[in-house]
RNA sequence: UGGGCUAUAGCCAAGAGGUUAAGGCAUCGGACUUUGACUCCGACAUCGAAGGUUCGAAUCCUUCUAGCCCAGCCA
């Protein structure tokens, strides 16, 4: 796969601003609110805003927009703060919008001042009302026309607790008629009694989003504050608040399409209720696209950096589809990790001209595309498993290229061997295979007299690690066509196999491997002394079943 | 039907009046292969629609159509 970085109009808007000298330097954040962990979707943000400040040299903040404390928990900072660091994308800075809530109260008191701003005592029902709809202008609060005196000493009456939660809000004084809702007078201060997991009680009022967050941008120095789609008719305010705040810097809030997974659950009000349900096994599920899902599922965070960086940015909002990423992961895998065998679904061969006291070991390149990865001893003895669907009694056609019986094939690193006889159990399924080897074909000795009918894995039974194998696939049933609800969900989702890998392998923690001919998979924190458990993190691509 | 956006292949996405309309994913051929993998070669669009401007339009204008967002004291 070649890689690709898309250009998108975000750079030329910075490299545009950097060539006028309208800035010598560019600075970025990522602003979440730790309300809940971040997905795939998020990654777009973290990262582009992450390369952009290091693609051009600038800096990037973390920034926790923690302005409603009812909704907001350190168990969320923390964890956001984990997935990021994971994804690699090291900030610059570490900030909280609670760090200025004192100058946001002095800048709102300046609007005040300046009579452009005015507290309401409208209940919020009665604010709705006046707000007017889509198509119908709304109507002037009775209280816009206070005087400014009375308005100072009201708003630091908010301040100071004189007042019920939702007895009054400060309001921007701009115009209820404006086609725009967000202009018709937003609010910029509510009173909520609540405990702030940063400020503690210092705080009764807490700023609203579209005041606050381009005051936090203006004060950390923010050059283009990037941000989704949905704030786009926010940005008239954005530059208002900036402009009569008399804030020094003016940063530019550019918008662009949220990343859409096709097929996948990101909603965090669903997963959370997956979650509690017990339909995934929590936040770091390896079918959920939360990071610390993919995390689990062994993906690579430098996969979702390529897939981020090949998408581009867009100001189009569309479905990706899973697939992409895939194979971006697939790419990441295929060099760094060890090759080995695994059986993941197992039937045993007795190798009946092999001595049943007799063991070989056999030395295997973990990677032959990485050497740097090394070699490993791989045993062969009388007893073997070979893969379920790996054999088939008799060839169904000329494209079989695996065992059947009086045909050979070739075991992976070791010999050939040749089907002779089967044994089935109670439920007429295969049992054992009974094949002969032949010991001048073993690897590496230049046999060629021969060609086997295909190469297939093995693991040595008298030296097998048992496993168990975590195979996923898509939470949401593909099928459904419809919006996705609980309906949706595909109950077989998860698929747990047991069998072996070799013996002599010791995985790492989190390592990951490539399964020969099955896919990557990576040591889930599950494993334990008696089995290993692996999650598949993506399949190897085959061709087997559109051949077939 | 108030305002703000979007529309290029099955899915993403470059493209800023003159290019054979990038590239990736997927798909389909073929080569290679001790992974039916990888790799490599090849195939795969007239740009939402209709008009217009121009020697020349995916790019400019007009009118349509479709989809998304906005009426939290959420972000």
């Amino acid at each position: 796969m070649k890689k690709m970085d898309n250009k998108n109009f975000i750079r030329r808007i910075i490299e545009e601003d950097l060539s006028n000298q309208k800035h010598e330097k560019i600075a970025t954040r990522f602003p979440p609110e730790p309300n809940g962990l971040m997905h795939l979707g998020h990654a777009r943000a973290i990262v582009m805003n992450y390369i952009l400040s290091k693609d051009y040299g600038g800096t990037f903040n973390l920034r926790f927009d923690d302005t409603n404390p009812i909704k907001e928990d350190v168990m969320y900072v923390e964890g956001i703060k984990r997935d990021i660091a994971w994804l690699g994308c090291y900030w610059d800075n570490l900030y909280y919008a609670s760090d200025y809530f004192q100058e946001m109260y002095e800048r709102a008191m300046l609007l005040v001042k300046k009579g452009l701003a005015y507290v309401c005592d409208l209940s919020a029902e009665e604010i709705k009302d006046y707000r007017g709809d889509l198509k119908t202008p709304g109507k002037n609060s009775p209280y816009k026309d206070r005087s400014i005196e009375e308005n100072i000493k009201l708003f630091k009456g908010m301040k100071n607790g004189l007042y019920q939660d939702g007895e009054k809000v400060l309001r921007a004084k701009i115009d209820m008629a404006s086609p725009n809702i967000n202009m018709r007078d937003p609010i910029i201060y509510r009173i909520q009694r609540a405990y702030h997991h940063n400020t503690k009680d210092a705080w009764c009022i807490y700023p609203m989003y579209d005041f606050a967050h381009p005051l936090e941008d203006a004060i950390e120095g923010i050059t283009h504050s990037l941000c989704s789609l949905e704030f786009e008719d926010h940005r008239p305010l954005y530059d208002w608040f900036v402009k009569h705040c008399e804030m020094e810097n003016a940063p530019r809030q550019i918008e662009f399409g949220k990343l859409k997974i096709a097929n996948e659950i990101s909603g965090k009000r669903f997963i959370r209720k997956l979650v509690d349900d017990g339909v995934v096994d929590g936040w770091d599920d390896p079918r959920l696209i939360t990071l610390s899902g993919l995390r689990r599922r062994g993906v690579p965070p430098l996969a979702i950096h390529d897939f981020i960086k090949a998408l581009g940015l867009p100001k189009s909002e569309g479905e990706t589809e899973m697939h992409m990423l895939d194979e971006f992961i697939r790419h990441r895998l295929k060099i760094e990790s060890r090759r080995i065998h695994a059986v993941i679904d197992p039937i045993k061969v007795i190798v009946t001209n092999y001595p049943d006291d007799q063991r070989e070991t056999l030395t295997a390149l973990n990677n032959k595309e990485n050497e740097a990865l090394g070699e490993r001893a791989l045993t062969f003895s009388n007893e073997l498993y070979i893969e379920r669907e790996d054999f088939l009694e008799t060839k169904p056609n000329k494209k079989w290229k695996r065992l059947s019986l009086g045909l050979e094939v070739r075991l992976m690193h070791a010999y050939f061997i040749k089907a002779n006889e089967v044994e089935y159990d109670e439920n007429n399924q295969v049992k054992t295979i009974y094949a002969t080897y032949d010991s001048e074909t073993k690897s590496g000795s230049g046999f060629n007299a021969r060609k086997p009918n295909g190469n297939i894995h093995f693991v040595d039974a008298k030296n097998a690690k048992p496993t168990e194998f975590r195979l996923y696939e898509s939470l949401v049933d593909p099928d459904y066509d419809s919006d996705i609800d609980e309906e949706a969900i595909n109950k077989n989702s998860k698929i747990i196999k047991r069998g072996f890998i070799e013996g002599n392998i010791t995985p790492e923690e989190r390592e990951s491997f490539q399964f020969t001919r099955q896919g990557y998979f990576t040591l889930d924190q599950d494993s334990n002394a008696q089995t290993l458990v692996f999650n598949r993190t993506v399949a190897l691509r085959s061709s087997f079943k559109s051949k077939r």
